[in-house]
DNA sequence: GAATTGATGTGAAACAAATCACAAAACACA
DNA sequence: TGTGTTTTGTGATTTGTTTCACATCAATTC
């Protein structure tokens, strides 16, 4: 039932969202076409894998012709629903929880955080633009804004719990930044985000990089 | 000779900073001895994996008597440089920056964030318990506490122009939080951490798995 | 102390991901 | 219209990762 789901992101997914990325900023220089190379060299990977991974997603260029820039992000907006706005909570207005609801780039991609919950009275006034809520108020939200993504940023020792409480109430997804490993249904994506595995593994590599 | 290096982290390196967490929670509890199957279920992985990513890095137990917790974790700490302190720098002393810089379980780690930068003079004072410079000081700074290892936290836009900095300094490894894909020489390790990109992986992977 | 049990460690097998190689399509131009 | 060129899209191959299967060892029991 409960279990520890690790729905480790695709690779190929991560990559289609660099492709993205740089197709965006091309357009932005007035580009209008682009080729699986062009995409390869942009990204650092090579056009073959490019075009392997359009493939997985259903994506069509025209042959010979390449890939029309507006076109491939209409439909990468269709795959990715980015058409439709994303309605996301966020719980634990702690230094990171903050840091997250001030993050502009999750608007610009129509990801809007509607409200966020702490515990602390003290943090459910002052914090932010956004409003924050005790967790009381949890199950009014999520249903009024249809969430089903939340951004969890709760110390460790209470993960779970609040975790639980997410999945009772509806939600479907969470990237989760508290080192814990949730263990949650089958039917719940979970993200971990674990910052200090990030920075140590760095650490690691270079120290092997120096020794070789 | 710079390129776009795309130091992907192995997952078997994630998953032995998991079984590694797992043994530190054991351990408070008491427990002396773990077996491949213990860390399995409290990771949701296999016990071959386990044993398979402890050959890997050539960890070893044994036989029938599984894992001594405290020799265990005495031998990842030499693996992964734990007994070590590192010098952290952190760059850009935006919202992102300054929760970093305030995260606490780096300290925990031995990680150190021994300065933080800004080009903002505002910021050079006001917030952090953790000194703000600007970044003429870098070399300075990076010289005296033998900085290997930097976070990039800075907007897009000069993302590479300070990784290009750090590097010219002798930082080798860096986790870059801004949606930006850095290049850099083949011997520098970047790490990328995409904050959008997570969240938008969990969207993709809630709505294909209601759908479906 | 031989037999049994329970765990590790690692080649072999199965599976997944990336690279290669080339047929098919589209355009250019004679 | 036909020939040459360029680029896609995808089977085939290679490479990498996970799972399987079992020999090996250490503890326990008879």
């Amino acid at each position: 039932m409960k279990q520890i789901t690790k729905h480790i992101i695709k690779n190929s997914l991560k990559r289609i969202f660099l492709y993205r990325a740089c197709l965006v900023r091309l357009k932005m220089m007035g580009v209008e076409k682009a080729f699986s190379y062009t995409l390869a060299n942009e990204t650092g990977v090579t056009s073959d894998q490019v075009r392997k991974d359009f493939s997985e997603f259903s994506i069509k260029g025209n042959k010979r012709g390449g890939y029309d820039i507006n076109d491939l992000l209409e439909k990468m907006e269709n795959i990715f629903h980015r058409n439709k706005y994303h309605n996301i909570v966020l719980i634990g207005m702690g230094n990171m929880g903050l840091a997250l609801s001030k993050y502009s780039k999750f608007v610009q991609r129509n990801m809007n955080i509607v409200a966020t919950f702490d515990i602390d009275p003290f943090k459910q006034k002052l914090r932010s633009d956004i409003p924050v809520y005790s967790m009381g108020r949890l199950k009014e939200i999520i249903d009024r804004f249809s969430v089903k993504v939340a951004i969890l940023a709760v110390p460790e020792i209470s993960a779970q719990e609040v975790a639980d409480e997410l999945i009772r109430h509806g939600i479907k997804g969470i990237v989760n930044f508290a080192p814990a490993l949730l263990k949650v249904p089958p039917d719940v994506i979970i993200n971990n985000v674990n910052l200090c595995d990030e920075l140590e593994s760095v650490i690691y590599y270079v120290h092997k990089l120096m020794k070789v």
